[in-house]
DNA sequence: GCCGTTTTCGGCCCGACTGTTTTCAGTCG
């Protein structure tokens, strides 16, 4: 029997989170379960093969009892008390979990009163009108179920490129250690900024394929070979993330490279490739065009507007962030550790934007902590150049948590919905437009409120949004977080071809969301935004003077 | 169940909204 994987430890520790939350357990044993999961899952070699509790504990979320588990289940591939709960409780329950307006209580509910063990037996129920049967819900439930079933069915079940891009890096990184002397790419979705992939895609240069495979197979990072050929190998990662390796010799690296980029509609245009490129400009000079990247390549504007491509923004041209949060609402670090990572970056200025008090749970700041806030701003060194602002949550009335004059008193406004997403389009609308409308705010933070295989999108006229904006001035934040990426490209063009503002923001809770970046700017790429429709690429002193015209 | 050095217990996200009640439990961000 082949060592359980990492993938397969952290499966049976979230399972036993979900059935303990069934159960109606702490739910603070749950998450711990959830965060061993995750750290077990993302460990960079197999736990399997961590010796011992002592080793096992070095892990970050790994105790006494989850080392003890993760023992059994290393010895054996079951733990006793995780086999009694899924016992008592279905583990196929936990799927329900999965839908807005469905928690714990109410799964086990409808459990025990109808006997409801999973996703299809709920939907059964729901459209036979039977959940109304069960005491305390009504035909409003039965709305909320259906409708999310429907938003289930739209998820595609890739993963987010936040996470897909990192492990193609990690996994790159670790190939390379491996082959010191060759060239490693990332290829596929990923390298395409794609916002979700379906697996990871590498390409290394080879001049012996059989040594190559045999040295990469012997990765600590996979967990087993899924399938093998002279000059590919299919492999799934310790994750749980399956990888598609693509070995070419330095003659041909280019042309692997671009095949194994794709998008097959991509590969179409450029028509046949040469068999033996070194490099992608190779490629991209024989069928006559010049080298496209690889964020661009999307199976047909690439290849028209090729004249448009230098002037792009890129990642160089950010002078500095407008939405990021401290200690002093749910931000990890200090405003003068958040400024260091702003300045480390070398940007000229950063916006303090933290939460309004209308986010509770984000210890959002009410009047007076915003105004103690503002002197420890104004104490900071100046570089970057502060601004005083703030993340304001929208009402579901569209009213502002903070009144005009408080508004108006500071540097910057950034304006957010997070609740109430689920409106009819007319009320979403009618709030959208009067935040627009007010002349303090200087910009809408993530105009959809997607969040990427979580949350649909709001309900937006989009092109009565981007008309207003435009009209008023105010710009629309593409969000780089990679859960978001909002606006996404289609809606950042429909934006900037009415006449709209952007500023793209990492949204960052802790120095390292400075990263983000790269994301956003992939984003803008691909809706074909050049750097001065970016707010955030200008000098200082003409976002200065910006600012100051508004409100 | 995990964590930490103002630790070996007490905190860990907590307040608003929703749908169902008839005064509130459950869910969510």
């Amino acid at each position: 029997m082949p060592p359980i994987t990492n993938a397969e430890i952290a499966a049976a520790l979230f399972s036993h989170a979900d059935l303990l939350e069934l159960a109606g357990e702490s739910p603070f044993r749950a998450r711990a379960y959830r965060a061993a999961a995750e750290s077990i899952r993302d460990w960079p070699e197999p736990v399997a093969s961590v010796a011992g509790a002592a080793g096992l504990r070095t892990i970050p979320g790994v105790g006494e009892g989850i080392a003890a588990a993760v023992t059994d289940l290393v010895s054996s591939g079951s733990h006793q008390p995780f086999d009694d709960l899924a016992a008592a409780i279905p583990p196929s329950l936990a799927g329900i979990l999965t839908l807005p307006g469905i928690g714990a209580k109410t799964a086990m509910k409808l459990h025990r009163e109808l006997g409801i063990a999973d996703l299809a037996d709920l939907e059964r129920a729901a459209i036979d009108g039977r959940i109304r049967a069960a005491k305390g819900l009504g035909a409003r439930t039965e709305v909320t179920v259906l409708a999310g079933l429907d938003a289930l069915k739209e998820r595609t079940g890739r993963m987010p490129i936040g996470s897909a891009l990192p492990a193609a890096r990690a996994f790159a990184s670790a190939i390379r250690a491996l082959l010191p002397d060759m060239r490693v790419e990332i290829a596929g979705s990923v390298r395409r900024y794609c916002e979700t992939a379906a697996d990871l895609d590498i390409v290394v240069e080879s001049r012996d394929h059989p040594g190559t495979i045999g040295r990469i197979v012997a990765a600590p990072a996979i967990g087993r070979v899924i399938s093998q050929g002279y000059d590919a190998l299919r492999v799934a990662l310790q994750s749980g993330i399956e990888a598609d390796i693509f070995l070419a010799t330095p003659e041909r690296f280019g042309t692997v490279l671009v095949r194994a980029t794709g998008p097959a509609v991509h590969l179409e245009r450029i028509g046949p490739l040469p068999d033996h490129a070194p490099d992608e400009p190779a490629v991209y000079a024989a069928a006559g065009l010049p080298w496209i990247p690889p964020e661009l390549r999307l199976g047909g504007p690439e290849f028209t507007r090729t004249a448009e491509i230098p002037a792009l923004i890129r990642i160089e041209d950010i002078r500095g962030e407008l939405h990021c949060h401290s200690t002093w609402s749910d931000g990890a670090a200090p405003i003068g550790g958040m400024a260091a990572a702003a300045r480390d970056r070398g940007y000229r200025f950063l916006a303090i934007t933290d939460h309004s008090g209308g986010l509770g749970v984000a210890n959002g700041l009410d009047v007076a902590r915003l105004t103690a806030q503002r002197a420890e701003i104004n104490a900071e060194s100046g570089d970057p150049v502060l601004l005083a602002g703030s993340e304001v949550e929208v009402d579901r009335d569209g009213a502002l948590n903070f009144d005009d004059p408080t508004l108006a008193a500071l540097s910057i406004v950034v304006a957010s919905l997070h609740t109430g997403l689920r409106q009819p389009r007319d009320e979403l609308m009618a709030r959208v437009e009067r935040v627009l409308r007010n002349p303090n705010v200087d910009i809408i933070a993530h105009p959809s409120g997607r969040l990427i295989e979580r949350r649909s999108p709001g309900d937006f006229d989009w092109p009565r949004y981007f008309a207003i904006a435009a009209e008023t001035g105010t710009a629309l934040e593409i969000n780089a977080d990679p859960a978001r990426l909002d606006l996404k490209p289609a809606h950042a063009e429909a934006a900037v071809a009415a006449g709209c503002l952007l500023t793209i923001n990492c949204d960052a809770h802790h120095p390292g969301g400075f990263a983000n970046m790269e994301y956003g700017i992939a984003v803008a790429r691909q809706a074909w935004v050049q750097r001065d429709a970016v707010i955030n690429t200008w000098e200082t002193s003409r976002l200065l003077a910006w600012l100051a015209s508004r409100g």
